[in-house]
DNA sequence: GAGTTTGAAACT
DNA sequence: CAGTTTCAAACTC
């Protein structure tokens, strides 16, 4: 996952921007494209969306934070001249008007597709119409709810997103601020790419799956996260996903989603791409009477080398007039994608929601998934009430809840390059307040052309809670499986000190340090707000997360903060970021420290030293004095052994604690089901309250006869205590013979 | 748990 | 680049 932001084109040194883009990246709203009726009806995506049985139809919500996409045309012609614009409303409203494409948009929109929604009751409408201008190859997603805000969105401008990827599943996620359009710009084939192409061998292109969820209604912004695979298998279609959920809860999000669907004949290797509507979950197919497909051409190289894919572009920026100065623009080459895995795309339909994830064991322990949510609208099922369908652009109100969407993504072991190139120099000093991206990186590289996965985007300073996120499927997949996740999406996760208390709240019962595997130790920094590389959890490229920090700064709250600070810190050492502990030179040690320990006083022995630490030896670009951490040290071995020891001890101990409270628990279950008594008595305890009362009675009985027969007391009393002892003796054998049968019966 | 030690990071 | 300070983890009691 990468994360680009036009504040952090601010930020990042020189030397990782891409100038040929800045000078390039204007061109692309020129270009043209071919645009291609498709036919394919097909939408080979998986997605555990729960279907809508209207999709087709207008959804309406009684609450004003729902997100209401509805075409108004039903009938998504293919166009050659299409762009896509869909404008939403600060109350959640995704509108899509045609008009603003042409107006706001630098493209020619001569064939258009609009779409209206309407409100009922406590629903807002939502005018929709949309456009889709595969010459430009762009899609514009443009929120602007009213007239004011489509003035806005036009005025101001956020800086142009431009995101290539190749072969990469693309997920995107965001959640934008009204007026801000979003733009995919869609390669073409004759022309031009707007960023540098890193792959593309003429060889069949490979299906990709984007993925653009654009939450909340109040702001649109640019942001384009993706992830590089490896094509193992030649695909034919490649899909791509806009979603628009909208900033409400996720109780009542009814996430808008547009399929693109590529498909690639295998013949002329011309791609066609069809642009689907999904409506909460559903998808609306070309029988769909509102919103038919769309057909659009993708001028990608027909490349037949899976390992590569055909640049294609997204260029996700606000709706800007062309006499504006020129906004950075970001671009985002993916390396080739292939084979089969599912990429789980969590919508970020919440409300206010900062969501932070970390995930344990991955490279890049958190994905962040911002929503500027705002007011929710109580009492909005996910299965809201659907209306019946219309040619008009209907509201509709989706299921928002944990929108899981899984699309085929193929794992990517090697680094996509993220390329952020502004458009212009200028560019970069305007900074657009509206661009709210928020960059999260969990390991963030000096040079940008080598970015990790797992790049966010990042909001620009002062911005507010919106936010994108691109995530790879696996750390997506591990997201959701992970009990901390659920725990912060599901209960307004927030950053810093909230963060931290929510995140160590029980979860069923159980302690979240029990139930969430944390990737590292809680930090405890009290002073350098987390933002230094003090802050080991900030060192590593993480969030903070159920630590004991105090003023913590490395959350989603402070992002700007965040980003000043990774910054700096690669500012004063590039390498900051990046693991210490590496391969060395040949004929060195697999691993060894990249800078060498200074150790003066703990002998290298010591988790003091990094080294030790770090279960290696100093090595000779190790400046400590005193190191005995070297192979043929006994100190060093010494240790080793007592360590081994310990460690060994402490398994045994562990093991066999484990064994015998799973003994325990294995009896209880056993025989507590079968002998216990409605009243819970443990097993074995027969001297209920029957058993008393009858030995009482036996008792009682004895004394009766003796006492009818004159015998003596202490005859009586002798009669008495045998018969007490016959009593305890039945009792006992009872007890034995029904634990006995219990055993067996469970046995 | 409080205090000390240590060395990396940050600062000058 | 070197010396100093700051900082948080490791360690000790």
């Amino acid at each position: 996952m990468d994360v680009v932001s036009p504040e952090l084109n601010s930020l990042l040194p020189d030397e990782i921007m891409d100038t040929e883009a800045i000078e390039e990246a204007p061109q692309s709203e020129s270009a043209a494209v071919q645009a291609e009726p498709c036919y394919d009806s097909t939408v080979p995506m998986e997605t555990d969306v729960p279907p809508n049985p209207s999709a087709s139809e207008d959804v309406t919500s009684t609450g004003n934070s729902q997100t209401l996409l509805t075409p108004a045309d039903s009938t998504l012609s293919p166009s050659r001249h299409s762009s896509i614009l869909i404008s939403s409303g600060p109350s959640r409203l995704v509108t899509l008007k045609p008009g603003l494409a042409t107006s706001t948009a630098p493209t020619k929109t001569t064939d258009s597709v609009t779409g209206t929604s309407m409100s009922t009751g406590g629903l807002q409408k939502l005018t929709a119409p949309f456009t889709i201008s595969s010459a430009n190859h762009q899609i514009i997603l443009n929120k602007v709810a009213s007239s004011q805000a489509a003035e806005a969105a036009k005025s101001v401008a956020p800086p142009p997103q431009v995101i290539k990827q190749e072969g990469q599943k693309l997920l995107v996620t965001t959640i934008g601020k009204s007026g801000q359009p979003i733009v995919l710009q869609l390669p073409h084939a004759g022309s031009k790419p707007t960023v540098v192409q890193t792959s593309g061998d003429g060889k069949a292109q490979t299906p990709q799956f984007k993925v653009v969820t654009i939450g909340g209604a109040s702001e649109l912004k640019p942001v384009v996260g993706s992830g590089g695979n490896q094509v193992t298998a030649v695909q034919t279609q490649q899909l791509k996903t806009i979603q628009i959920p909208k900033k409400t809860p996720v109780s009542s999000t009814a996430p808008i989603k547009f399929i693109i669907t590529k498909t690639v004949n295998s013949k002329n290797l011309s791609p066609q791409t069809s642009v689907t509507p999904v409506i909460a979950g559903r998808v609306v197919t070309q029988t769909s009477p509102v919103m038919p497909p769309r057909t659009i051409t993708l001028s990608e190289p027909h490349n037949t080398n899976l390992q590569n894919i055909s640049s294609k572009k997204i260029a996700i920026s606000p709706l800007k007039t062309p006499s504006k100065s020129v906004k950075p623009v970001q671009s985002v080459a993916v390396g080739g994608v292939g084979g089969s895995q599912f990429k789980t795309i969590i919508p970020l339909a919440t409300q206010q929601n900062v969501q932070q994830i970390q995930v344990p064991g991955s490279r890049f322990h958190y994905v962040r998934l911002v929503t500027a949510t705002t007011s929710s609208s109580p009492g909005q099922p996910s299965t809201s009430s659907v209306q019946t369908g219309e040619q008009t652009g209907k509201p509709m109100v989706g299921g928002t809840g944990a929108v899981r969407m899984s699309v085929p993504v193929v794992q990517a072991p090697t680094m996509k390059q993220v390329v952020p190139k502004p458009l212009t120099s200028a560019a970069q000093v305007v900074a657009a307040p509206q661009t709210q991206q928020r960059l999260i990186m969990p390991a963030i590289q000096p040079n940008l052309t080598n970015l990790p996965l797992g790049t966010v985007l990042a909001p620009a300073p002062g911005g507010g809670n919106m936010g994108y996120a691109v995530l790879p499927a696996q750390y997506v997949t591990q997201l959701q499986q992970s009990p901390f996740v659920t725990l912060a999406s599901s209960s307004g996760f927030q950053a810093s000190s909230g963060m931290q208390t929510q995140a160590k709240l029980p979860l069923n019962g159980v302690s979240a340090a029990e139930t969430t595997t944390r990737p590292r130790k809680p930090c405890n920094c009290t002073k350098s707000q987390c933002l230094k590389l003090y802050c080991d959890c900030f060192a590593n490229g993480e969030f903070c997360n159920m630590c004991n920090c105090n003023n913590c700064f490395n959350n989603l709250e402070h992002e700007t903060e965040r980003l000043k600070a990774i910054k700096t810190c690669l500012d004063r050492n590039p390498e900051a970021f990046k693991p210490k502990i590496g391969k060395g030179k040949e004929g060195e040690s697999d691993r060894r420290h990249s800078k060498g320990c200074n150790c003066k006083r703990s002998g290298c022995l010591k988790n003091y030293c990094e080294c030790y630490e770090a279960k290696i030896m100093c090595s000779s670009i190790c400046k400590c004095i005193g190191c005995k951490n070297f192979e043929e040290s006994p100190e060093r071995k010494t240790l080793m052994h007592l360590a081994d020891a310990a460690e060994v001890r402490v398994q045994q101990q562990t093991a066999a604690k484990t064994k015998l409270s799973s003994q325990i628990s294995d009896l209880l279950m056993r025989t507590t089901p079968v002998i216990s008594t409605g009243s819970g008595r443990l097993p074995y305890t027969f001297l209920t309250k029957e058993v008393v009362e009858a030995t009482c009675e036996c008792l009682l009985e004895k004394a009766r006869k003796a006492e009818q027969t004159h015998q003596l007391t202490s005859e009586a009393e002798r009669v008495i205590l045998e018969e007490f002892g016959h009593c305890l003796m039945n009792i006992i054998t009872s007890a034995g013979k029904a634990k006995a049968d219990s055993a067996s019966i469970n046995c």
